[in-house]
RNA sequence: GGAGCGUUGGUCAAGGGGUUAAGACACCUCCCUUUCACGGAGGAAUCACGGGUUCGAUUCCCGUACGCUCUACCA
């Protein structure tokens, strides 16, 4: 039991990864480094016909974005090289023959076509012990004849033979304890295809025991045909070494129910993906979470608390935190409705969080998309700390705070308009005035000579305060307006009171 | 159709034989703020249904309904 634990992500290379992936992944992390154990990425491309290029690159940068790195993987190699499954090709004909020399699997030589009409012709048709003794395989055809077949290298495929006395498989799932099922109820998967190429069902269990794996997550959809999986550890490998399986809940669909697809993101207006993902082949293009403004923290800890809960009400969680409390326990059974509503919620609360320090890169980076030049790294540090309480999205901040680095293009006069006169443009007259022979031009100071001459001109500051914010920010929003006016700094301030008013006087 | 899995407010969920059934998101009302936010207060659940077991069940057991997943030479 001191075995090393070892956990994989195997996802197949078939395009963007999307919430559930990155969710597995994070269980999958999370439970490996909290036992100081070993986590693998291995790509599962046996299915050429689906195979999408820069998918498996795609998947590397997601995992590095989000801080989730495995220990060994296809670019970064390990003992168990390859880790690519394509590549490990020659190593599953071995036991897939194993499994037809013990009785366990058989060749079948039914073309893809024969079978498709048999589906057509026959409802509910199975490829399993009701039909396989009248189909055409090594049980039904005599040993010469499988072995002439052979020899002329007739495309075939090998299957598992599921026993026919009703044996029941049972194995305990860490997440939903005991799970049983009746073999007979399967039916006789492909093992090898006529490529020969191992199917999932084959490489999962070889890789697993070849590389070691003590921990095997998968989203829930596998449950169904894990008794497969079970049955042919028993045959290869031994029960006692196969790995303990967990299958993850699903994320569902935020309306209506169903797993979670990118169609529903395009349908609601919400990303499903990681990051920005573009298919090769259509060229249709999907945006991801982090080109949408999210913060690697908040995707993380978003997708934590999806089917997991420690039973306290805490909910903001850093990666160390999610180290130290997560547990396997702990993940639900059933399925969650993602919310993007929440999501954002995350993603604000990370904003607040985080410091202006560790924000900086980002802001200048969707300042540098809209051309906002940021001459003083200073200033722009001062300015988050300002506005970042009102940011959702990392793009919120150029709404927020471009105003700070370059003149508002236009005015919001429809708001100042119909209650202004000329005691308040003499006010500002006035106010320039002052403002220009400030020596002091922090925002306390600031505020109070604004009170002041307020006082002094029988005016209310609440009337005065809309119109200074029209002038200095363009519209009705942002920061206390004497903060705004400190950070601009005496000369653009000045600037902008002059122009506001000559725009008024019009 | 079959098998498996699931079912606490609109959503995420805590809890668990006896409770006023936490908390969060969203929504609404109010307070704070003479901007927008933040923040604060308040507002919603006969715990899917029907049977048991029990002094007592939302909690345990069995059914039913509903939902989902799988049922490919895809993963």
């Amino acid at each position: 039991m001191d075995k090393k634990i070892r956990t994989r992500f195997a996802p197949s290379p078939t395009g963007g990864l999307h919430l559930g992936g990155v969710r597995t992944v994070l269980f999958n992390y999370l439970f490996t480094k909290q036992n100081n154990g070993e986590f693998i990425l291995r790509i599962e491309d046996t299915d050429q016909t689906r195979f999408v290029e820069g998918a498996e690159e795609y998947i590397n940068e997601t995992l590095a974005w989000c801080g989730l790195q495995p220990d060994e993987s296809p670019v970064k190699g390990g003992p168990y090289a390859p880790y690519r499954q394509s590549e490990r090709k020659e190593i599953y004909r071995k036991y897939a023959e194993e499994l037809v020399e013990k009785g366990i699997a058989y060749y079948a030589f039914d073309t893809p076509e024969e079978l498709d009409t048999k589906r057509k012709e026959i409802p509910n048709f199975k490829y399993d012990l009701s039909t396989r003794n009248s189909l055409n395989n090594s049980l039904t055809l005599s040993d010469d004849e499988v072995k002439e077949l052979l020899d002329k290298n007739t495309p075939h495929v090998i299957r598992v033979k599921m026993p026919e006395e009703n044996e029941t498989v049972s194995f305990v799932d860490l997440i939903r304890g005991e799970v049983h099922f009746n073999t007979s109820e399967s039916d006789d998967k492909v093992l090898l295809k006529a490529d020969g190429m191992p199917t999932y069902h084959l490489a999962v269990v070889v890789d697993d025991y070849l590389m070691k794996i003590t921990q095997a997550f998968r989203g829930e959809e596998w449950l169904p045909s894990a008794p497969v999986h079970v049955y042919l550890w028993k045959h290869l490998f031994g029960i006692e070494n196969m790995p303990q399986w967990a299958h993850l809940p699903l994320i569902l669909k935020p309306d209506g129910n169903g797993k979670l697809s990118k169609r529903d993101g395009e349908r609601l207006g919400f990303p499903v993906f990681a990051m920005n993902w573009t298919d090769p082949r259509t060229n249709e293009s999907t945006q991801g979470f982090r080109e949408r403004g999210f913060l690697p923290e908040a995707f993380v800890n978003m997708l934590a608390v999806l089917g997991w809960n420690d039973g306290t009400e805490q909910e903001i969680y850093s990666m160390d935190e999610l180290l130290e409390k997560f547990s396997v326990e702990k993940i639900h059974k059933g399925g969650a409705k993602f919310s993007y509503d929440k999501a954002l919620w995350f993603n604000h609360e990370w904003i607040k969080k985080l410091s202006a320090e560790k924000l900086l890169p980002y802001i200048k980076n969707v300042f540098a998309e809209k051309n906002i030049v940021v001459k003083d790294d200073a200033v722009l540090l001062k300015v988050i700390d300002l506005v970042k309480e009102r940011c959702t999205l990392l793009p919120d901040f150029v709404e927020q705070s471009s105003f700070f680095f370059q003149s508002p293009d236009t005015l919001d006069i429809a708001s100042v308009l119909p209650k202004w006169n000329e005691h308040k443009n003499n006010f500002f007259i006035e106010l320039i005035r002052s403002y220009e022979l400030a020596t002091a031009f922090d925002a306390e100071t600031l505020e109070h000579s604004f009170k002041e001459m307020a006082a002094a001109s029988q005016l209310k500051p609440g009337e005065l305060m809309l119109p200074f914010r029209i002038m200095l920010v363009g519209g009705k929003f942002g920061p206390h307006v004497f903060d705004i006016a400190a950070v601009l700094g005496k000369e653009e301030t000045v600037k902008r009171i002059k122009r506001g008013l000559s725009i008024l006087e019009n």
